[in-house]
DNA sequence: AATCAATAGTTCGATATCTAACTATAATAG
DNA sequence: CTATTATAGTTAGATATCGAACTATTGATT
C-alpha cells in the first residue's frame, strides 16, 4: 500500500465516520421528544449509569465538547427541570450537576423510544460483529483526544 | 451477551464514532485557511478526485446532507471562486457544479496542511490496522442510509 | 502576604446544519 | 392537452457547536 493510498484510506475511514455520526444523529434526534437533541440525552444518560454530582468540564471532557457547548446543553437541561445545577463547594469557580426525578424519567421515555432502532440494528447486522470495532474505534479516539494541538 | 449489553454496546459504539467525529473535524478545521471548514474541502476533493459537473443533489447524496445544507456550501465555495455554478442544460430544474483553476489548487494546498496530520495518524497507529474496520463501517453506514424512515 | 498564572464557567458572535415551506420545472395520467 | 404528482433547488428560522474574550476563584512563586 503506497502513500497515496494509504492517505485516501485514512480519509475515507473518517469520511464514512462523518456520514455515520450524521444519520445515526438524525435518526436520534428524530425519535427524542419535541426539541430534545441526542447530546442532552447523553448528558442524562451519563449522569444516570455513572452517577451525578459532575462538574460541567468533567462532562465536557467526558463527550468532547467545549465548555461553552456544554454551558449550553446544560442551561438546556436545566430549563427542562432534568437537571440542578449548584455551586461546588470544595471549589468556588465550579459547579456540580444533579438529576431530577423529572430527569429520570426522562431517560427511561428516551430509552424506550431509542432502543428499537438499536434493537433493530442488533438484529440486522448483528451487535458482534459491530463491536468488534469498538477496539480500533477507542483507540483512534485516545489517540486524537491526546494529539489535539499536534 | 444479554440484551442489555448490546444496547450498551451499540450505544458506545455510536458515542465513539461522534467524539471521533468531533476531534478530527475540529483538527481539520484548525488547519484549513481561515473561514474554510472540512466539509468544503471534502466537496472540492470529491469533484476533483471523481470529476466535476455533478448536480447539487448528487453531492448532497454523496455526503448525506440535505440539499439546504448543500446550497450553503456551494454558496461559499462559489464566493471563494473555487467552483462556478452552471444551468443543466439536460434539465431546467437542475445545475451543474463545475471546479475553477483556484478550486483545484484550493484543494492541492489544502492537502498539504491536512496530509501531515494523515501521516503521523499511519505512522503512529498504522493505516493498516485503522482500515480494517473500513468494511464495518462501510455496512454501517449503508444500513443507516437505507432505514433512515424506519 | 502579594502578585502572577492557571482554572471553571459564562457570554458573544459566527457558522454549519437541520426542518419546513416555497418556486420552478419535469414527468405522468386521464 | 390538461391536471396532478414528483423532483431540484432556494429561502427562512432554529439550534448545536465552536473560538475568543471576559469574570471570578484558586494555586504558586517570590
Amino acid at each position: 500500500m503506497d502513500k497515496a493510498t494509504r492517505r485516501q484510506r485514512l480519509f475515507e475511514l473518517f469520511n464514512e465516520i462523518g456520514i455515520i455520526q450524521q444519520l445515526a444523529g438524525t435518526a436520534f434526534n428524530n425519535r427524542l421528544p419535541d426539541g430534545l437533541h441526542v447530546s442532552h440525552f447523553t448528558v442524562i444518560n451519563h449522569l444516570c449509569r455513572l452517577g451525578d454530582g459532575r462538574t460541567p468540564l468533567q462532562l465536557s471532557r467526558a463527550f468532547q465538547v467545549t465548555k461553552a457547548t456544554m454551558t449550553n446543553t446544560l442551561g438546556k437541561l436545566e430549563a427542562r427541570g432534568f437537571i440542578r445545577v449548584r455551586n461546588n463547594p470544595a471549589d468556588g469557580r465550579s459547579k456540580l450537576v444533579f438529576l431530577t426525578d423529572k430527569g429520570r424519567s426522562f431517560r427511561t421515555t428516551a430509552i424506550a423510544t431509542l432502543y428499537p432502532l438499536l434493537d433493530k440494528l442488533d438484529q440486522d447486522l448483528g451487535t458482534e460483529a459491530l463491536s468488534r470495532i469498538l477496539p480500533q474505534l477507542r483507540q483512534l479516539r485516545t489517540y486524537l483526544d491526546e494529539n489535539r494541538d499536534g
